[in-house]
DNA sequence: AATAAAACATGACAATTGTCATGTTTTTGA
DNA sequence: TCAAAAACATGACAATTGTCATGTTTTATT
């Protein structure tokens, strides 16, 4: 039990790098020489609770890669109404996409959840390295193909599905994720209150938590926000899916 | 009245591009020696009704480019239920992304809408072009990313509009990008049925023809499947996005 | 032109989900 | 640690959308 794992610093021998840097998928597969460049172009920025990485509309500046904790994509109606789109973790990248093309603008709000660290670099320096770089393309093409599945799997559930199999979809691809495994059950390690579910799959706070109970009566998950627990993932699957 | 555009071969030099390539953003971007070694690589296919390009599940072996007509992109849910994600147009790539890496499959079905002509080039031929070409790299990633961006705001009109504004949403959008003027309005080259309405915003078919007929009463559009006319695109728009 | 097959249409009713109101519990921050 | 703010919870009711049944019109096919 007293046992720990060592400060890993030994395991490390390309050291000059922070600490998980080359874990990173498209830092990983750069030279090198090509990575210290990059790095040197790109800055690291701390956000905390309530603070905006960038709002919907605001002029697309930059090119980021999430370093440390999750970071929430949302789009807004005219009438308040919110949504989030995706939960980018440690690796993901974003506006890597056309929004940096010409002069546009971000088509949503970046928001930490929780403390998160962000990797930024300027946009004409990011599309330099891609031309340079063939390798580095060609992995954010396969990235931005992946992601495109995604947000269209995403619209499918939304277009076909009911409250309760887009919610049990939700907690079981976030399970599968960032969850750790508990003697209780699967947690996951992003705090994620009802109104945050609510959110992601399209529904009012009241139905996400009417859900949720019923859920917690199933024995499928227990917990709230802070530390919300899937009890039985194959379950979850098997009623997203029915 | 009797007054016809001519055959315009004469205002294209570049001869030997079978009519109508050299508008395809992608091979427009291309050397003119680039192009064509690509347009060797590359078989064109016609597909009519009721044909399949490819079935969800099916192995990734190529990718593609509408040269000519509609193609509808579909998911299917295990109980029949099926969703439209989108309607490629000429120009439009598709099986450029995620599924051609690693020996996946697709995720989605490919359909024509009417008649339509592809092009098409083995995944690895396509790969090469890309590393050899960074302009046409850049140019995918610009795509991909606007095809997230889209693929985002359609989750979002998914998510938080009323069946009426998500209809309303589609029949303005396709008005801007498959429209031609009319006297009585703005004619939507790509026939329409209610059923395929129904299958782009997420509600039943009965549905959709319901709201159609208010829009209908509402001298917002006119005309079934084969000749659908926006009446009134301005106050289409502003239904959307109220 | 005739016939079959889609597409369009409408009503009655049911199910799902939203809305609003109100109250309790948990978390956060001074 | 205490107060304020979020988050969670629940009931009653309303609105939206789906379901099923049935019939008409339009479009496609021989």
């Amino acid at each position: 039990m007293s046992k720990r794992p060592k400060k890993s610093s030994a395991e490390q021998p390309t050291s000059g790098l922070p600490l998980g840097l080359n874990q990173i998928p498209l830092l990983k597969i750069l030279s090198a020489q090509d990575r210290q460049q990059v790095l040197s172009e790109m800055t690291e920025t701390r956000y905390g609770k309530g603070q905006y990485i960038f709002r919907e509309g605001d002029p697309t500046e930059y090119f980021h890669i999430v370093k440390e904790g999750s970071v929430k994509c949302v789009k807004s109606s005219l009438d308040g109404k919110e949504c989030t789109l995706k939960v980018l973790m440690p690796g993901d990248l974003f506006c890597c996409d056309a929004s940096a093309f010409d002069g546009a603008s971000h088509p949503g709000t970046a928001q930490p959840m929780g403390d998160v660290s962000v990797l930024r670099m300027k946009k004409e320096a990011y599309f330099k390295m891609l031309r340079r770089n063939p390798d580095a393309a060609m992995e954010v093409i396969r990235y931005l193909g992946s992601r495109l599945n995604e947000a269209q799997e995403k619209a499918k559930v939304l277009a076909l599905d009911s409250a309760d199999q887009r919610l049990a979809s939700l907690l079981a691809s976030l399970a599968e994720r960032s969850g750790v495994r508990e003697p209780s059950g699967i947690r996951l390690t992003v705090r994620l209150t009802r109104q945050d579910m609510a959110n992601m799959v399209g529904v009012t706070t009241e139905t996400a938590i009417r859900i949720m109970a019923r859920f917690k009566k199933d024995r499928l998950v227990t917990g709230t926000a802070a530390r919300l627990v899937i009890r039985d993932l194959p379950r979850l699957k098997l009623l997203a899916s029915t």
